[in-house]
DNA sequence: CGGTATCCCCTCTGATACTG
DNA sequence: CAGTATCAGAGGGGATACCG
């Protein structure tokens, strides 16, 4: 996805002040992946130890069988989670955070930190606005 | 609630090890916020200092004027950006981060940071999975 | 148990055109 | 300048059924 071109103009200020226009692009894949659905609630999940299939279906709860393995999958083709398959009978696969991951639950960790904190503060927010 | 310090606490049963099971749905919501596609760029990108709308059409790269007003919209309502509209000719409306907003860009700079530090890393590990 | 495969809807998003 | 209105398309995501 090439962003728009700044079509060589003045662009005096820059692009943008914080954000290198160079390392937009790879932002956006970044922030995509973080925006679905399913990925941030997974991580925040995974991090209480490896955990089967079905309980992170368990934890997380909504998911569909069809997304988790989808978010599953991606979270573990970017590195972030590893997936271990014990050839028994029953079937056992252990998910789990990779120290990349981890670095990630961190800041996941504080979003929802953040979400907890002023959870009612957006709640009253969003009611007035609603009102009005 | 306060979630930093659960790492390791091995046990913790009950439904989420992490997140209380009345949190999830308020979780969630935020989450979704987050997740749409150009909510945390435009949190990003409005810290530089209150911004008009065509600046911030400008620093974004790739949004549509819908997209900016919707966006704008609802991080209004939850009360993380203010809209000051001066009532001149031409007309000038300028953007800014609430205090609130300020605590959710502290975030969401880790984000980005974190982003670019395991930038190649990530890729890394994307090609590697598509080859395979 | 731990998935795949399929269908299908519905939302999100972009493009375009118009307005105060 | 700072939006609003409308339309159309793509694909994310849920429900269901089936497989190793």
């Amino acid at each position: 996805m090439e962003v728009t071109g700044s079509s060589g103009g003045a662009a005096a200020v820059g692009p943008c002040a914080a954000i290198p226009a160079e390392h937009m692009a790879f932002i956006r894949t970044v922030l995509d992946r973080v925006g679905d659905k399913w990925s941030l609630l997974v991580i925040a999940v995974v991090e209480s130890g490896p955990l089967r299939y079905t309980d992170l279906q368990r934890q997380v709860p909504g998911i569909s069988q069809r997304m988790l393995t989808l978010t599953l999958r991606q979270l573990q083709e970017d590195g972030l989670i590893t997936r271990t398959a014990y050839a028994e009978v029953p079937p056992r696969v252990e998910y789990a955070l990779t120290p990349l991951g981890r670095g990630l639950h961190e800041i996941v960790t504080s979003l929802i930190g953040w979400a907890a904190d002023h959870h009612d503060e957006i709640r009253e927010h969003r009611a007035r606005a609603t009102a009005a």
